[in-house]
DNA sequence: ACGTCTATTGGACATACGCGCAATAAGAGT
DNA sequence: ACTCTTATTGCGCGTATGTCCAATAGACGT
């Protein structure tokens, strides 16, 4: 196999563990599945990483945060804070519909058996969380919304949005997707006093 | 080891199973675990389950059933309708203080993938979903509550219970279990028009 | 007391896993 | 061309898994 520099290779490890990880899940990926996949030996991956358990949480680090910085940048791009929660909402489904809920799912079930993903799997849902409560507390200072308690606020969205996709991901058809995500908006804006159907909700 | 009858033997099975399950994971959950756990060997469990798959599936099933009737039943044993939604919650988090939450998030995570432990886990899922949306149309028939949709209430209130406890079970610390209770009979409350605080919050 | 049935044992077997390591080879600097 | 670094190999070790099976032992009818 050609020599890829550390970096090159560091990359490479982690999208074959991804690829996997989206069939066989993030929990039944082992190091000669992700060799397999790249077409190398299984020892070259312990040369980058000391243990599988870094491994997947490095490839779910990769995954959830590249998620998360397009979804801060999209709301960047919009100017006050309402218009920042439906690019939210926006982004958060069509992250969704791509199947990457269900590498949050396992890497919920599995935070409690693999200390490394844990700690990925906090640190990146905490800040999911702290991108809804900061934009909160800017509707706040607007003037556009009132909160007695922002934070709390965005683990009860965050929250009910996440348990009603689980739904969506694991029981395909209980639920309907456009349902989901108006119950959350709503949610929210019962929350922050706003009125129902301020926030846009997308087209399709 | 003393010699039980077949259905005895097998109830033990499943016992130990899901005391196993309960600290290592439905899906971390081995012969020679279920085995230690009864005392026995571990060929013994291959006297009665032709594979693993199917103890791990008949577990999960028994146990997730045993929790709802017990639910069902202490919901029952209370007259009017708040207070069996009082019930509902106190029932639901005791069984999470067990543990049994851990084995949920496996379900979840391993329902697209394992059809048959998906069906259990959907049909399940269901059945406590109905189980609040059954008490709310009774809520509303006495004249206590009222609620334009109840079966959409539920989902969200169901929704909002497992994302908080979610985050209860995979990253411990970050919430704190009596907030999640309080949180989600307050959404609750509001959902079906009934004064902040009128639901009873478990003393612990 | 004896025989029959079967619950239970204890370990063999093949497979799969994470991990480590000596050997190899490719590329960069001189 | 020649060294030096190190990316990469290929395999072995220890452990763990599910499954199977001959041997054992306990309970029950006769």
């Amino acid at each position: 196999m050609p020599r890829l520099s550390p970096s090159a290779r560091r990359e490479e490890i982690i999208a074959a563990t991804l690829r996997v990880a989206a069939v066989k899940g993030l929990a039944n990926t082992t190091v000669r599945d992700v060799a397999a996949e790249m077409g190398t030996s299984s020892g070259l991956i312990h040369h980058y990483f000391t243990s599988m358990d870094e491994v997947l949480a490095a490839a779910f680090e990769d995954a959830a945060t590249a998620d998360l910085t397009t979804t801060e940048a999209a709301m960047r791009s919009r100017e006050d804070a309402a218009d920042r929660l439906s690019t939210f909402f926006a982004a958060y489904t069509r992250i969704d519909e791509y199947g990457a809920f269900q590498m949050w799912l396992d890497a919920w079930a599995e935070a409690s058996r693999r200390p490394a993903l844990g700690a990925t799997s906090r640190r990146l849902n905490v800040a999911w969380q702290h991108l809804i409560a900061t934009t909160i507390v800017k509707g706040v200072a607007e003037g556009t919304m009132s909160c007695d308690d922002p934070e709390a606020t965005a683990w009860r969205v965050l929250s009910l949005l996440d348990g009603l996709s689980m739904q969506l991901a694991a029981h395909p058809g209980v639920l309907q997707r456009a349902d989901v995500l108006d119950w959350a908006m709503t949610a929210l804006e019962a929350e922050v006093n706003l009125a129902a159907g301020t926030l846009d909700r997308p087209s399709r």
